[in-house]
RNA sequence: GCCCGGGUGGCGGAAUGGUAGACGCUGCGGACUUAAAAUCCGUUGUCCGUAAGGACGUGGGGGUUCGAGUCCCCCCCUGGGCACCA
């Protein structure tokens, strides 16, 4: 049914078909269909407190156009929404004001998604999920656990972010310039156990991986270098008066081995202190000790000068047993390769720039091949190896094969790969994420479940026991297995972090000391009484929480199997609608979502709970919109717009109109308040060609009319620019095309019926709302999303005459209409009796014709 | 420093090597109106010219081509990512 009004008024229109979808469940995706499946994903919000701002609708618009258009185009479209909602501000406003962050997120969800309802997205609502719904975070727990027991989760105490304000750990990616991400507090290095995923596992996969994605070449770029894979070799140096002590060092240029004349550990490196000698040891000492207070902000990019000492130590190079001098410096990092490097100053840009501060010897033992190469030093390309022994005269890149497989087969040496890619360090000392299900036991416990035949906790355990050492005492990692899941997070009234290290669920007594059924994975409080059946014993429970990663690494699986109880997703389902065709969402996730949902997704697959090796064939990045001055919108500038002030003033319909015009998708640009009247004027004007002042179908509009040639043909050059443009995400024109349309419309006497509705269908992807209404106005029945999609005819967009364009010389100096199938000689002749051209010949002879049939004619004179 | 993008009217932007500036905004002039809003018509790259027309014009400099915003080389500016990764 209609709605009853004469005008445009959106204000009515737009809740009534909002209402009529969610009552027809217009979009709601079918399982098993037999129509050809479209999943189109967006990237789901963290459902802030500030509500939506004007950058979510441009993706969700985007992915919604082509939800419809596919539809439209006969699929069974999947195209669900969510909440990424675990995070740390729900945790801090529940510090400052004692809301329990359960009860803000609600809150905060329910605003986001009443904003996308008024937006009218063709969203399966059914299929919402939240990644804090204990229903859906038993299975990042599942996943989790699997992991372990895979031998892909450990523990371990290392040097991580501490952020002394936010009294939390943070990961590498969460520290900016030395400061926190959230909040912008400074932070420091602190010793901490924590849980770590062994992503560098999946190093070469996540890279191969990358080379059949259809995605943005930046995006593939970026994760390539993140994971920074580099072939070298790994070279053992002796160390003199240290027989039974080497180091090892990884270098990429083994062909400049040579060329090492010292080597430099790192200050945290295990053999500094070993190898320094009784009169350097007061000055490497001193050295250390500054290193290890320094946080990297300090030891990268303040430190432009290089520091280091001598540690009194010399190293054999295994090429020429060349006694070389070891020092320590800040500038070789712990983390990367072996955690030492053999110096090549004559080859390496770093290793000169020390060798020249502290006068060691630079040895040049590559000579460009190419004598106009710059000789200056230090040379990093490759060319021809000299002064280096027997390999003389070999060409660097075979030298570096020679050498590496010499220094194998004397034990010395060997190839080796390595990565920057690090470990993901994946416990977060919060109390708002999905409690890790562990409990802690001492080791003879550990063994007591261990052999517990057929036990589900003894199911889950990984070939080596994951422990640590707390107050002398080793204790065991026991998982919580999946018919214990989901662990819920206890109810507290405190959520201040425990100001140690530890999450603010080590404040819960009662929930942190257990009774643990070594055979079930049963908890029962520890103050309760050990109850009769059952292998019990005493442990504690892990009290870190996942990062907000966690959920997001495998959300788009449970879309297709929301409400599953018994399975992450049904094998059924998974088939059927395998991974998203297609993904959108903002650039930011370039690296860390999509490489941490990658090498889940990859996981999966290793356990085959998935059938595909990848989860995002598709990727697209909208770009993001800028202020009205072209600054990042953000309230302390106050240039930020709020889609529900532009809802109430235009419309949703022209809101997304709007977001599709303003350029590119992919672009950064900027909002622009006038722009926004002119989307608005136009699904007016729409309107008023369609709909009389009655509000009645217009009299212009007439069944059965014959269109003028003119009309017919910009109608199907409309039908394919537009449907063009769609495949290729490229909005703003196919808008533009509509706009011509609309303007021929208001200057033609009458059209057809067929051809309006064609028109408005069309347009209905992109402004929906409206469309609905014009549909059923003009005596169809809705759902528009039900039509199929206009074709165009190729036949009807063909012209009986071509326009021309004459050229003198390449300048343009005249055209005309010429019959379609005009030849050369006759459009030659055509443009000499052209006036312009005529003048412009006058006295030249003509050298040369270059004719391009249906575009250009070209004289050279 | 390294790796990616991007520089086109007053503004957002459009242009398979073939009419640069589509479409929209803004501005200006006009119609309708008592008035305003809304709507409609015209106009809007720069310079010369009354006009017809001409010259110039896609960050700068060179090149390829009958023809370059588009392809090649050098440079400048700008946005993003990485940053002592051996």
């Amino acid at each position: 049914m209609s709605v009853n009004c004469k005008d445009y008024d959106f204000s009515l229109i737009e809740p009534h078909w909002q209402s009529f979808w969610e009552r027809k469940k217009t979009f709601r995706a079918e399982d098993f269909s037999d129509k050809p499946k479209y999943y189109i994903l967006d990237m789901y919000p963290y459902p802030s407190g500030s509500g939506l701002h004007i950058g979510h609708p441009e993706g969700y618009t985007a992915s919604d156009i082509l939800a419809r258009y596919k539809s439209a185009n006969g699929c069974n479209v999947l195209h669900p929404m969510g909440w990424d909602a675990f995070g740390l501000p729900a945790e801090q406003h529940a510090i400052n004001q004692g809301t329990p962050p359960g009860a803000t997120t609600a809150k905060n969800v329910e605003v986001f998604r009443r904003q996308i309802k008024r937006i009218g997205f063709a969203l399966d609502w059914e299929r919402e999920i939240n990644t804090t719904d204990p229903g859906y975070y038993k299975w990042t727990q599942w996943i989790f656990l699997q992991m372990f027991k895979h031998g892909l989760a450990y523990v371990d105490e290392r040097p991580v972010w501490w952020c002394p304000a936010l009294k939390t750990v943070l990961a590498n990616e969460e520290v900016i310039n030395g400061r926190s991400e959230r909040g912008d507090h400074p932070v420091e290095r602190r010793n901490l156990r924590q849980w770590v995923l062994r992503i560098t596992a999946h190093a070469d996969r996540l890279l191969d991986g990358l080379q059949d994605l259809d995605w943005p070449e930046s995006t593939k770029r970026q994760q390539s270098n993140w994971i920074g894979r580099s072939e070298g070799a790994e070279v053992v140096f002796g160390i003199d008066g240290f027989p039974d002590d080497s180091v090892k060092v990884f270098t990429t240029r083994p062909d400049t081995l040579f060329g090492a004349t010292y080597m430099v550990l790192a200050p945290e490196h295990p053999l500094t202190a070993k190898v320094t000698t009784g009169e350097f040891r007061g000055k490497v000492n001193a050295y250390v000790r500054e290193a290890a207070g320094k946080s990297d902000l300090d030891r990268t990019d303040l430190a432009k000068e290089k520091t280091g000492v001598f540690t009194g130590s010399f190293a054999i190079n295994p090429v020429n047993d060349q006694h070389i001098p070891i020092w320590t410096a800040d500038y070789v990092l712990l983390t990367y390769g072996t955690g030492a490097i053999m110096a090549v100053p004559a080859h390496d840009e770093r290793d000169h720039e020390f060798a020249e501060k502290f006068q060691l010897p630079i040895v040049p033992v590559i000579e460009p091949k190419t004598a106009d190469a710059d000789t200056a030093l230090p040379y990093m390309g490759q060319g021809v190896m000299v002064d280096s022994g027997d390999y003389t005269g070999l060409d660097s890149e075979a030298g570096k094969q020679q050498i590496t497989a010499d220094l194998e087969s004397s034990g010395r040496g060997k190839a080796a790969i390595n990565y920057k890619l690090r470990d993901w360090l994946f416990s977060r000392q919060r109390y708002w994420g999905e409690p890790i299900p562990i409990v802690w036991v001492d080791e003879e416990t550990y063994e007591r479940a261990a052999s517990i035949k057929k036990g589900a906790v003894a199911a889950l355990l990984p070939k080596e026991p994951i422990t640590y050492l707390a107050e002398g005492k080793v204790l065991c990692a026991l998982p919580i297995p999946e018919t214990e899941l989901p662990l819920e997070l206890p109810e507290t009234d405190s959520y201040q972090p425990s100001g140690t290290g530890e999450s603010p669920l080590a404040n819960i007594k009662e929930w942190l000391d257990v009774w643990f059924d070594l055979k079930t994975g049963r908890t029962v409080p520890a103050s309760e009484p050990v109850p009769e059946d059952g292998n019990w014993a005493r442990a504690t429970r892990e009290t870190n929480t996942m990062p907000q990663w966690a959920g997001s690494c495998w959300y788009y699986l449970r879309y297709c199997d929301p409400a599953n109880e018994s399975a992450l997703i049904d094998p059924k389902l998974e088939q059927y609608w395998k991974t998203p065709d297609f993904y959108i969402g903002g650039a930011e996730h370039a690296v860390l979502h999509l490489l941490y949902a990658r090498f889940w997704h990859q996981f999966l697959y290793d356990i085959k709970v998935v059938s595909e090796p990848e989860p995002f064939k598709k990727l697209f990045h909208q770009g993001i919109i800028l202020g009205e001055d072209g600054a990042k919108m953000s309230k302390s500038v106050g240039n930020v717009v709020n889609p529900d002030e532009v809802i109430d003033r235009y419309g949703a319909d022209s809101l997304r109109l709007f977001e599709m015009f303003l350029g590119p998708l992919e672009d950064v640009k900027p909002w622009n308040t006038t722009g926004i009247d002119g989307v608005s004027r136009f699904l007016r004007r729409v309107w008023r060609e369609l709909i009389d002042r009655d509000g009645a179908i217009h009299g212009n509009i007439q069944d059965g009319h014959t269109d003028t040639p003119e009309t017919e043909r910009l109608l199907h050059e409309t039908i394919k620019k537009v449907t063009g443009d769609i495949e290729r995400l490229r909005f703003n024109t196919a808008i533009s095309q509509m706009m011509i349309f609309a303007n021929h419309l208001q200057k033609t006497e009458s059209i057809s019926l067929a051809t309006a509705k064609v028109f408005i269908q069309l347009l209905a992807p992109f402004a929906p709302h409206m469309c609905e209404e014009l549909w059923e106005r003009l005596g169809e029945n809705p759902s528009i999303v039900n039509a199929p999609w206009p074709q165009f005819d190729p036949a009807k967009l063909a012209t009986e005459e071509v326009r021309i364009v004459f050229q003198i010389n390449g300048k343009l100096r005249g055209d005309a209409l010429v019959p379609n199938d005009a030849d050369e000689a006759a459009v030659l002749e055509t443009a000499r009796a052209h006036p312009r051209v005529k003048a412009h010949l006058e006295g030249k002879p003509i050298k040369k014709v270059i004719y391009v049939p249906g575009k250009i004619l070209n004289i050279v004179v």
